[in-house]
DNA sequence: CGAATCATAACTATTGAAGTTACATGAAAC
DNA sequence: GTTTCATGTAACTTCAATAGTTATGATTCG
């Protein structure tokens, strides 16, 4: 399939709205992540079943940040998105009868096994608030760099 | 696009053809694998350009391993077949000129970077010869299990 | 009312592996 | 040398899940 890269553009969106006051408009961040404003809310409509974020409508609506930024974590955005599969790449047969295929799963089940904990656990260790701070220092750079 | 299984079918057919004297056909393959002989014809195509495995035409021809089994690694099967994606989730963009951006994706590369490492590294200590004992193991359970 | 905004259904586009069909090529058996 | 068995390969269709698009309905506020 294609590739999924909700998480990156919750992320995206999110910092965004970490930016600035107020609600932003799925049209708004729609022109962020240069997509479409449907795509924004099927994905962010994620996020606030998991009650990330909240939604307005009519005027003044939009958008909004509801948790914590220091709490939130890349793996709770990555739950909320429903625990996608992460690896491209899987056994062709998840029960089979054959004993050489069952050797096969379980050899790269438990590879599979290991890297996932390694990346969930990094995630875990991701808030929202590193990643603005690390926007920060970004910018903070970029104007330094425009000062020359 | 649909899960990358070529790892785990090359795996199973390597097993099936190391448990027999002789070479093995394609037909005979795809019904261990429950597949197309044109598909294993095209996944054992990246093995025998790798000097994996040989195939011959004609009579008595098929498919042989020409490695040693405990020298070949799950790493040097992902590398024979082009070294596919391993992650079915990334960014949304590769080098962005939003700040925001980049902050996300440095935060995501690093983690799967690290997934991917340690994936690799997994993959490289397991061979072929411990998949085959693995297998000899399990046969001798199944065996047992029969003559209660 | 009317404009702004989200909610949602119902599509199409995309992407690459997997599966299928068809035919060409080469090697061994007879 | 013809037949048979087998691989080689091109050209398609199928599949699965996200991304993108279009259209319509439902709220909210001025």
């Amino acid at each position: 399939m294609k590739r999924d890269s909700r998480l990156s553009s919750v992320l995206h969106a999110l910092l965004h709205m970490a930016e600035r006051d107020g609600p932003m408009t799925s049209d708004a961040l729609a022109k962020c992540l240069t997509t479409n404003p449907v795509v924004v809310r099927r994905t962010m409509g994620f996020l606030r079943d998991a009650g990330i974020v909240t939604s307005d409508r009519g005027h003044a609506g939009g958008w909004r940040i509801t948790a914590d930024l220091s709490v939130v974590t890349l793996r709770h955005l990555h739950d909320a998105l429903g625990e996608p599969a992460l690896f491209a790449v899987g056994n062709r047969n998840e029960a089979p009868d054959c004993l050489v295929e069952q050797a096969v799963n379980a050899a790269l089940d438990q590879s599979f096994a290991e890297a996932e904990a390694l990346l969930l656990a990094r995630f875990g260790e991701i808030t929202l608030a590193d990643l603005a701070a690390d926007f920060a220092v970004r910018y903070a750079a970029r104007l330094k760099q425009k000062d020359l």
